[in-house]
RNA sequence: GCGGGUGUAGCUCAAUGGUAGAGCCCCAGCCUUCCAAGCUGGUGGUGAGGGUUCGAUUCCCUCUACCCGCUCCA
């Protein structure tokens, strides 16, 4: 059987993203969005093969966390059910979200050196900076406390070692505009001294320069309910799904007879105004996730938390994913959000991080802090009565989140395979099961009955599977392009099929072929690639 | 947002201040009995806008998209 090759393995660096690009646009796997227009940066097309693509795995995961959950610690199956909620909501859900106003990150921009920081974490910087170490030393006063200060020896260094470590500084930049003498009499601290030697009580922490007004920059999109487009029916398209589990819970609660511990899980669209879309489709603007919310007792979350952590990365290796590429990492205490007590990322070897991994699906315990806070802000009940317990509580939540379309660059560039040996240069090696086309029907030849047999096959598979039929060309361009599209086998009609009723089978990972009747084509199917 | 690089046909690459070419791909027809074969024909292009010029793909300006870095994240 020749079904499973096994090639050596290719170091995702050694994939070019640029191929990579060139193949999904050549072959209608994604596609600049609006390209006739110039294009428009951080938005992708689907194209009839990337929506397939996406399609399947989407269905995947909705059929492995909704329809065939797994089985939980305690050896029982878990219970989630599904919801699709409005992309557009009330907008003090994203008050009570903290993303309102909390999820923007002010940007500065050093005008001397053009470094771009959060401006929340330039005091931070600062303590840590080399050039704020060295002056300190020089002038003998630390972060705290004050001394007098040697304006000589301060000169000194500004005209000499600070050239190279701080060369944004006033005093380094332009000596006649910074006046030392203000430092000459008395004690001062080390923020004043900054302030004479920098022109600015904050500057740049690499190179001592002044900084641009601290910009905000709301990553959610706005847009206006109603025919009037002022601030009072301001609404925003949501930056994550998972808002809308929440303020369903209580909902699902009341009318699906769930009982804790169980999990809402969701499919759709989101949007964040990127401030820098890169990488294709690993961070755009719009984007699709996967995001299930798993509600249990807050002594059992972080069990279910473990279990969460491990079941997701196993599902990503379930849909062939080589186990080197993928990569567990948990969050720093550090690294945490405020509301999280831990947090873990399933992380893939992009071509374009590698040799580092970057992040693919992030698995977040978060307590009880989103029910909390939708109940503070609306003013509805959102606990839980636990008969067995014969207690009442707000449920704790873990958070499996994946992106969708980034799963979709994943399998993609995981299938990716350059081979100089095929008239293809390159295939790609899907799972059969994801494949957007999981089989092609060939007449060797456009005549002799063939076509007619090839139709007829064709149209049997169909009903069950993606499938194409092809008759033009040459047997060698048309499996070529069923490389460069990955589908998995080829059945080709011949003169033989006509005589015994065999057909060839053609494996595209091996190029091997094999002859198998056509009246056991439907099985081969249901073996190779399910149902 | 800032800095650097890039932009000629679907792809790879030419060319020129004076009618933009080739190979491959693609499409049609013929041919073809298992891996992009052959013959004939065909579609299709200077990212967008403006300026200089008798004339701009070429020179200048603006915008835009893509790639890399700072930063961020599913």
């Amino acid at each position: 059987m020749t079904t499973e090759a096994s090639p050596t393995r290719i170091d995702p660096a050694d994939k070019s993203m640029d191929a990579i690009v060139a193949l999904c646009k050549r072959r209608g796997f994604i596609y600049p969005a609006s390209e006739i227009y110039g294009g428009i940066n951080g938005f992708w097309d689907y194209g009839p093969l990337g929506v397939e693509l996406k399609n399947n795995l989407r269905d995947r995961w909705w059929r492995d966390l909704v329809k065939r959950p797994p089985v939980g610690p305690d050896g029982r199956e878990v219970d989630i059910v599904g919801i699709d909620s409005a992309i557009i909501q009330n907008p003090s859900v994203w008050v009570a979200s903290g993303h309102v106003g909390g999820f923007s990150d002010p940007m500065q921009t050093c005008r001397q050196c053009k470094k771009l920081f959060r401006a929340d974490h330039i005091a931070e910087m600062l303590c840590d900076s080399a050039w704020v170490t060295a002056l300190s030393e020089v002038i003998g006063i630390g972060h705290t406390g004050e001394a007098e200060v040697d304006t000589g020896a301060l000169q000194k260094w500004a005209q000499r070692k600070a050239k190279k470590l701080a060369p944004g500084l006033i005093v380094v930049r332009d000596k006649e505009s910074a006046s030392l003498a203000a430092l000459e009499q008395g004690a001062h601290t080390l923020a004043q001294v900054l302030q004479v030697v920098a022109g600015v009580a904050a500057p740049c922490p690499n190179c001592g320069g002044d900084l641009t007004e601290a910009r905000e920059f709301n990553l959610m999109f706005e847009s206006h309910a109603g025919a009037v487009q002022d601030d009072a029916n301001k609404v925003y398209l949501r930056p994550e799904t998972a808002q809308g589990i929440f303020t369903n819970f209580k909902n699902v609660l009341d009318t699906m007879r769930v009982r804790m511990p169980f999990g809402i899980a969701q499919i759709g669209k989101s949007f964040r105004n990127e401030v820098t879309p890169r990488n294709f489709i690993f961070r755009s603007r719009e984007f699709e996730q996967m995001e299930m919310e798993w509600f249990c007792h807050p002594d059992d979350a972080r069990k279910w938390y473990d279990f969460w952590v491990a079941d997701r990365q196993e599902w990503w290796e379930s849909l062939g994913v080589d186990k080197a590429n993928l990569l567990r990492r948990d969050h720093d205490d550090d690294e945490l959000a405020h509301y999280s007590t831990a947090c873990a990322d399933v992380e893939y070897l992009w071509p374009f991080t590698a040799p580092d991994f970057g992040e693919l699906e992030g698995i977040s315990h978060r307590g009880c802090f989103d029910l909390s806070r939708h109940q503070e802000h609306s003013k509805q009940k959102l606990e839980y009565f636990d008969q067995e317990r014969n207690e009442r509580y707000i449920p704790h939540v873990i958070e499996p989140a994946a992106g969708l379309t980034r799963g979709v660059l994943l399998l993609i560039c995981e299938a990716f395979t350059p081979d100089e040996t095929r008239a293809s240069k390159v295939y790609l090696r899907f799972n059969p099961s994801l494949a957007p086309i999981q089989a092609a029907v060939f007449p060797l030849v456009n005549k002799d009955g063939m076509p007619e047999v090839a139709e007829k096959l064709y149209r049997d598979l169909r009903s069950d599977w993606t499938v194409q039929c092809d008759v033009k060309q040459s047997i060698g361009k048309r499996y070529a392009r069923m490389d460069e599209a990955g589908t998995p086998f080829c059945f080709t009609i011949d003169s033989d099929t006509l005589n015994d009723q065999t057909v060839t089978v053609r494996y595209r990972d091996t190029q091997h072929q094999e002859r198998i009747g056509i009246d056991t084509v439907r099985d081969f199917m249901a073996g190779h690639v399910g149902l």
